[in-house]
RNA sequence: AAUCCGGUAGACGAAUGGUUAAGUCGCCAAGCUCUCAACUUGGAGAAUGCGGGUUCAACCCCCGUCCGGAUUCCCA
C-alpha cells in the first residue's frame, strides 16, 4: 500500500507549536515509508480563514523543514466536489434536508441538559420530504441508528463507539456551504489518504467519519489519534505559556532541526536515545511507539537539546540565523570577525542564536562602560601591574595568533609570580566588558589587536582614576 | 449530564504479567579550569492518581473511584 498522510490546519491564527508536532508526525510517516505528504488548508469556514494565517503556516512548514509532496490544497477550492457528493446523498438518501431553526436546536439543547440527558439531534426531520417555508435547511447525514463502530486506532487502540450515541451531524449549512466533518471524509477519501495521523481531539469525531466514509464506498484509513501538547504547567498549552507560534522559535534563536527533535520526543521515544538528526528520525519513527498520554512542554529540556544542536551542527548552518539575531539586535557585523569562527568560539556557550548573538557584541562593537559586578571584582587597584604588562606584551606582539596570546599572557603571570586567574580575569573584563567569555587566546583573536589594545588603555584608565580615588 | 481518551519523580519518558521501576532534562555537589560554558563523576527526587480484585507474581489484566482533557457548535 502506498503511505499517503496529511497535515490539515485551518489557518484561523498562527502555526501552533502543537499542530507542528502533529505535522511532524505524519511528516515523518510519510518519509520513512516513502510516501507522499499533503499539505490541506481545511479553510470552510470563511469568517475566520484569513490569508495572513495561510501564510504563517507555510513559514512555519519552510522554516521547519516539512515539505509537502502535494498541496496546498484549499477546500474552498473543492466546493462544487463537496456540492457533488452532497446532491447524490440527498438523492439516495444518504443524507437529508434539515428545517430546524437555530432558536428550536437550542431549545432543544436545553430541555435535554435540563432532563439530564445528553444534548443532541433528536432527528426530527429525518423522514419529513416536504419543506417548510421560511427556513433555508441544512443539510443532515443520516447516520445509523445502532450498532457500533470500532475505531482500529494505532494509539490508543481498538476505541468502541455505539451509534446510539451520534445523531445526525450537519454536514452542509444552511447557506449551502459544507462543513468540517463531510468535507475532511471527502478529501481524505479523494486523496487516497492511507494514514491519517492527527490530535486526539479529533478522536470523537472518528466514528461520525468512518460512517460517512462507508456512505462514500471509500476504504477506511488507518487513524493514529496523537495525545495533546499540554503548557508548561499541565494546562492548556496557550499564549501566556509563552510562544505557541513557531516561528517565534526562530526568532527566538532556536534551530529548526532542535526544535524538531524535541518536538518528535513529546509522544515518542526510541529507547533512551535524546538526539536525533533527521535522517536517524526518518528511519527511526514508528506509530507503534508513539505514547497515549499527554505531555507538557518543557523550555529548559529544549534549550538543551538546542544547544547540542548548535554544538553539532555544521558553522554554515548556524551562520545565517546568527547574522538575523545580528539584525535583530543592530549590530554590524562588517568590522568584526568572521561568523564562523565566533561560532566556533561559543557554540557551546549559548542556547540559542539569540544568546550567541547577544554575548559576542563586545566582538563588534565598542563599550564605554565595564559590567560593573565584574569590574569591581576584578578591575582593582592590584590588577594595574598586570594589565600593564599584558598591554605592553600584547603590543609587541608580531603575530596576532592565540599561541602567540596565550603565550604571551602566561609569561605575564610567571613574570609578576601571579596565578593566571590574577591575571587572566582583568584582561578579560578589560576587552569583553563582562566576567565571562571563551578562553584568553580566543576571545583575544576574536576581538582583535585594535579593539583588544584600546580596550586595556580603558581599563588601566580605570584602575588608575579607581586606585586615585582611594 | 452523557460518551470517549488519559494519569509512572518538578518535566520528558523506559519497563513480553517476573531482578533493587531504565535513561534524559532540570536541581545539588565534586572534578577539570584564566572566567563562563562544554565535559566527567557522584547525589537527592517515585511505592506507577486512589481503593479493591484476579494471580505464585500487577505500572501492565478486571471493577470502582477521583482528577484532567476531548466531543456532544449551522467552529475546525
Amino acid at each position: 500500500m502506498t503511505v499517503r498522510t496529511r497535515f490539515a490546519p485551518s489557518p484561523t491564527g498562527v502555526l501552533h507549536i502543537g499542530s507542528v508536532r502533529t505535522a511532524l508526525f505524519a511528516w515523518l510517516f510519510a518519509r520513512r515509508h516513502g510516501g507522499a505528504f499533503i499539505l490541506r488548508i481545511e479553510n470552510t469556514d470563511r469568517e475566520r480563514s484569513t490569508q495572513a494565517s495561510v501564510d504563517t503556516i507555510l513559514d512555519g512548514m519552510a522554516w521547519l523543514g516539512l515539505d509537502a509532496d502535494e498541496g496546498p490544497v484549499f477546500q474552498t477550492q473543492r466546493f462544487d466536489r463537496y456540492r457533488e457528493v452532497l446532491d447524490e446523498w440527498l438523492a439516495t438518501g444518504k443524507a437529508y434536508k434539515c428545517y430546524c431553526t437555530k432558536e428550536e436546536l437550542d431549545a432543544l439543547r436545553e430541555a435535554q441538559l435540563a432532563r439530564g440527558e445528553k444534548p443532541r439531534y433528536d432527528g426530527r426531520y429525518r423522514d419529513v420530504t416536504e419543506p417548510r417555508d421560511g427556513v433555508d435547511p441544512v443539510i443532515r447525514f443520516r447516520n445509523p441508528l445502532d450498532g457500533d463502530v470500532v475505531v482500529h486506532d494505532a494509539v490508543k487502540g481498538e476505541v468502541h463507539f455505539a451509534n446510539a450515541e451520534l445523531d445526525d451531524l450537519i454536514i452542509a449549512r444552511s447557506d449551502g456551504t459544507p462543513t468540517y466533518n463531510f468535507t475532511v471524509v471527502v478529501d481524505d477519501a479523494d486523496m487516497a489518504i492511507s494514514h491519517v495521523i492527527r490530535g486526539d481531539d479529533h478522536l470523537n469525531n472518528t466514528p461520525r467519519q468512518i460512517n460517512m466514509l462507508a456512505a462514500l464506498g471509500a476504504p477506511i484509513p488507518q487513524y493514529a489519534h496523537l495525545p495533546m501538547i499540554l503548557g508548561e504547567d499541565g494546562a492548556k498549552l496557550s499564549k501566556r505559556h509563552g510562544a505557541v507560534n513557531v516561528l517565534d522559535y526562530r526568532d527566538a534563536g532556536y534551530l529548526p532541526g532542535a526544535l524538531v527533535n524535541y518536538l518528535v520526543r513529546l509522544g515518542w521515544s526510541h529507547g533512551d536515545q535524546e538526539l536525533f538528526t533527521r535522517d536517524e528520525m526518518i528511519a527511526l519513527f514508528d506509530l507503534a511507539a508513539i505514547n497515549r498520554s499527554a505531555s507538557a512542554f518543557n523550555p529548559s529540556k529544549l534549550d538543551w537539546i538546542n544547544q547540542q544542536h548548535m554544538m553539532s551542527a555544521p558553522a554554515a548552518e548556524l551562520a545565517g540565523g546568527l547574522a538575523g539575531q545580528y539584525q535583530r539586535l543592530g549590530v554590524d557585523t562588517t568590522t568584526g570577525p568572521d561568523l564562523a569562527v565566533v561560532i566556533a568560539a561559543y557554540r557551546e556557550r549559548a542556547t540559542t542564536l539569540a544568546d550567541m548573538a547577544a554575548a559576542t557584541r563586545y566582538c563588534f562593537e565598542d563599550f564605554d562602560t565595564f559590567d560593573a559586578g565584574a569590574a569591581k571584582k576584578h578591575l582593582r587597584p592590584a590588577a594595574l601591574d598586570a594589565l600593564i604588562a599584558v598591554r605592553a606584551k600584547l603590543a609587541g606582539l608580531a603575530d596576532w595568533v592565540e599561541a602567540e596570546l596565550s603565550a604571551a599572557i602566561q609569561s605575564v603571570a610567571d613574570e609578576l609570580g601571579l596565578g593566571m586567574g590574577k591575571v587572566g580575569q582583568p584582561v578579560r573584563v578589560a576587552i569583553t566588558g563582562a566576567g565571562s567569555s571563551p578562553s584568553l587566546d580566543v576571545t583575544l583573536a576574536l576581538v582583535g589587536p585594535h579593539r583588544a589594545l584600546t580596550r586595556l588603555d580603558m581599563a588601566i584608565e580605570f584602575v588608575q582614576a579607581r586606585a586615585a580615588a582611594q
